[in-house]
DNA sequence: ATTTGCTTGTAGCCAAGGCTACATTAACCC
DNA sequence: GGGTTAATGTAGCCTTGGCTACAAGCAAAT
């Protein structure tokens, strides 16, 4: 593979498999994103993230909770103190504020475009992980320019 | 949970809650969207779909493949024999169409809104499985609008 | 200071979606 | 027909993201 002759049919389909590739990627980095947003949330406006809390407001389990945060402090996201409660490094809270942003956005655009409020928050949760930089700007582009 | 008071805040958590429970969701079903898609595609335009090549396409192993392949089985989406490739059942095709009609809407919006194509291609492939049928109306409105 | 109750932690389970390595089977070309 | 090559299948492993059930810790009320 890679040197082959008729190269367009062939880069059409090495594209469509990067673009799964893509997809499997942001699902391994959405649930940090999740995580670290709504830890930010939380702590924001209560000045705690405790790990049940989180469970809650993700609708999972606290043992699924803690081990997310887990991965959260492995992968240098978030410190946490057994009875005290979960914060993010700096490395974490950028990730929070670049995903609050791009979620941000994703809902504006998808208000814009006349869809009802409550579908927009639920489908804004799963389509921002799969707005690539570009897309991004176009649909802030398109937002400035209605 | 669920007499308290304070209903407004309530219900806004619940909401998110549900919304994550929803992405969840939309992660099992997408793959075999997905490969519903694909093994569609194949039979269009070569009349088999054998598991090598869906391996190919989607840039994973050809195990990888056969187990998803067997999973469409067992969900009724879809028969194969051994040498002999697969074919969708009339669910499975139903399935594939759907999830055809609604890859085509995002991507055609994703091009409308002026993001380049190969980052079209790619984001579509991701966004579609999180586009509610509320949301999916609304962008059909917007590109007949336009 | 004890009890009671919520929050954390631990153990052990499951299914999905990946992989590599090895075995088998079909197909095609002499 | 026999052998080579490519497609399938099988075994066994890993990680993630879920879960339940049980154990331990902390805090607050009596």
């Amino acid at each position: 593979m890679g040197l082959e002759a008729a190269p367009g049919a062939l880069e059409a389909e090495e594209i469509q498999a990067r673009g799964f590739g893509r997809v499997r990627e942001a699902h391994a980095a959405e649930l940090l994103e999740d995580y670290a947003e709504l830890i930010d949330d939380l702590v924001r406006d209560g000045g705690q993230a405790r790990a049940t809390e989180i469970a809650r407001r993700l609708g999972v389990s606290h043992v699924t909770a803690v081990k997310a945060v887990a991965r959260l402090e492995r992968e240098g996201l978030a410190v946490s103190q057994p009875h005290r409660g979960v914060k993010l490094t700096e490395e974490g809270a950028a990730l929070a504020a670049h995903a609050r942003a791009r979620h941000r956005l994703v809902l504006d655009l998808l208000l814009a475009l006349g869809v009802p409020a409550e579908d927009a928050k639920a489908d804004a949760e799963g389509i921002e992980h799969h707005v690539s930089p570009a897309t991004l700007a176009a649909f802030a582009r398109f937002l400035k320019g209605k």
